[in-house]
DNA sequence: GGCAAGACTTGGCGGGACATGT
DNA sequence: ACATGTCCCGCCAAGTCTTGCC
């Protein structure tokens, strides 16, 4: 576990040298002609009050500022930036028209859009010199690229889901709300002219660069380096390593569960059971949430009684066992699964005399199935399973899908088929992009297009023979291949339409797997990985041989 | 030993940069 | 040169797990 640690007290760095972070530029007032109107006439704003209504004026399209929650949350906080004149005047958010407000930055937003190349130049460099400027620092011998260098503006909460909290005011961030972390012996960043940061400490125990509170959930908010920094690589090798060594014991850990499945207490079956949960079906743990705080989603220790569904005989199957839940991100989870008789047999033991709104999993709770991991292999969590589970079937599926007289492109759909077990597997889908009809059209334009060519050479080719002249038979076969790309490119993007790859490829498959199966099939690492992710997985990059096995 | 705070990883989405085709 | 389509990246939220405190 300590192999990739540079330090051995816990410290993570010994320099630390940074500008502190940007801040969100300040409030523009608008001009007097675009106008609020409070029940039918115009009313000016104080600026405090003209800016947040301008964050609901700019939602304006968006279905959540019709909901009940988000109005209320909304008007609550924005009530609170009023002058007391406002406040008394300003009542009913009903009787608020937004609509001139909302034109106006939909105006703006056209007009950026419409900027000559030259003012668009103007803007990137400024962000090209914010970036040189604040967007590196210095760790130990290493200049580093910092993941996120600007704070947050203000505006309104929105959150995932079914949110109590939306359409609350997320509150500007000031200097005096930062605490800096850097090294004594660092030159400090500097708080804006007039400003002081809220403390500035020493602190090499952690890897943040700055934090602050955010208003929301009260929860800290963090400054933290790029995927691709030395800090951030480490651990992420560790991760896997973790991952790796859980494949060494995973046999004699699945043997135990199943053993347990049969205890007499009540809270090792229980534990038992959801431990299956998380390594077939790859559930996260599921710690508890606070009511009123989130959205209500759980994980596996959190299920209800409500989420899952037994059935002891379905179609041609036994024991099957229905999910239907909200995960993370509010990200419904839906699965039928046959599960062995004995399992079945605890959960309807579990369920008895339960409100579907008790937990499933009462004597257990992801502090205590953690405590047990850990006496099982040291460093082993809930969540190490999903890295596990999720990184061995990558490498099953690449080994059962290449096949090795296929074509680069082939191949490539092969990587993407097996990434996509792994996606499903994991349950991450995304909404099915918005022009995914016309593009699958547009795509198989192409196609017909390409056919009617490639059927033209062919005919000419037929001509040639007969005509003893020069072969034409490169530009069919090359026809031929840019046909085959455009068909596997049609399947890749219709059998990806509500699944995301992104998350799988980058937090839970081990990147060696994937450089491993380039170099062995003489596929260029572009192919699967971006400029980032090349950055972020450097380290794998430099480290796997064709011959690597996770 | 339980709980809140703290630190860090994992997550979907949308806008805009960039590529591609006309 | 321009429109259109694609993909990347930043945004910002929501998880997991550890630490620290009473």
């Amino acid at each position: 576990l300590l192999t990739a640690t540079k330090y051995t007290d816990g410290s993570k760095w010994r320099f630390l040298e940074h500008k502190g972070p940007v801040f969100a530029p300040p409030y523009e007032p608008l001009p007097d002609k675009v106008k609020f109107y409070y029940d039918g006439k115009p009313l000016k704003l104080s600026a405090p009050a003209e800016e947040v209504a301008t964050f609901f004026a700019k939602m304006l399209d968006h279905e959540y500022t019709t909901k009940d929650i988000f109005r209320k949350n909304f008007f609550k906080d924005w009530r609170k930036e009023m002058t007391s004149e406002e406040k008394s005047k300003i009542t009913d958010l009903n009787k608020c028209n937004f609509s001139d407000m909302n034109e106006y930055f939909k105006a703006q937003s056209e007009a950026r859009k419409q900027m000559s190349k030259e003012e668009k130049q103007k803007i990137k460099e400024e962000n090209e010199r914010l970036l040189q400027e604040y967007g590196f620092c210095i760790m130990d011998n290493h200049k580093e690229r910092i993941g996120n260098f600007r704070i947050e503006p203000p505006g309104l909460f929105r959150g995932r889901g079914d949110h109590p909290k939306m359409g609350m005011l997320k509150r500007r961030i000031r200097p005096e709300d930062i605490i800096i972390n850097c090294s004594k012996d660092s030159k400090h960043p500097k708080p804006p002219p007039g400003t002081k940061w809220k403390e500035v400490r020493y602190d090499n125990k952690v890897t943040w660069l700055a934090s602050w509170t955010e208003n929301i959930q009260g929860s800290i908010k963090y400054i933290m380096l790029n995927p691709s920094s030395r800090i951030k690589g480490e651990k992420d090798w560790q991760k896997y390593e973790t991952a790796r060594r859980l494949k060494k014991c995973v046999d004699r850990i699945r043997n135990q569960y199943r053993d347990d499945w049969k205890s007499k207490e009540m809270r090792i079956r229980q534990r038992a059971v959801a431990l299956y949960f998380i390594d077939k079906l790859a559930l996260r743990a599921g710690n508890e949430k606070e009511e009123g705080e989130t959205a209500d989603t759980v994980g596996c220790c959190s299920l209800r009684v409500e989420h899952i569904k037994l059935y002891p005989k379905m179609d041609d199957q036994e024991y099957v066992v229905e999910f239907d839940f909200l995960g993370k991100d509010s990200i419904r989870y839906y699965n039928k699964i046959p599960v062995e008789k004995r399992v079945f047999k605890n959960l309807q033991l579990f369920l008895e005399n339960k409100q579907p709104e008790d937990d499933l999993f009462d004597r257990l709770n992801t502090s205590i199935l953690n405590k047990h991991l850990q006496e099982l292999m040291d460093g082993l969590t809930a969540k190490v399973f999903r890295t596990y589970n999720a990184s061995i079937t990558l490498q099953q599926q690449l080994k059962e899908l290449t096949c090795s007289d296929d074509s680069i492109p082939a191949k490539i759909l092969s990587y993407n088929r097996a990434n996509r077990a792994v996606a499903i597997l994991c349950n991450h889908q995304r909404a099915p992009p918005k022009t995914f009809e016309k593009s699958m059209q547009n795509l198989q334009t192409k196609i017909d297009e390409k056919q009617n060519q490639l059927s033209a050479a062919r005919k000419q080719l037929k001509a040639a023979k007969a005509d003893h002249k020069a072969s034409h038979d490169d530009k069919s076969k090359k026809i031929e291949e840019q046909l085959m790309k455009l068909q596997v490119q049609a399947t890749d993007r219709e059998e990806n339409k509500q699944i995301a790859l992104g998350t799988s490829k980058l937090n839970y498959l081990d990147p060696r797997i994937s450089v491993a199966w380039c170099k062995k099939w003489d596929i260029p690492i572009e192919k699967i990985y971006n400029k980032t992710q090349r950055e972020k997985f450097a380290w794998a990059i430099d480290m796997a041989e064709k011959d690597y096995e996770f």
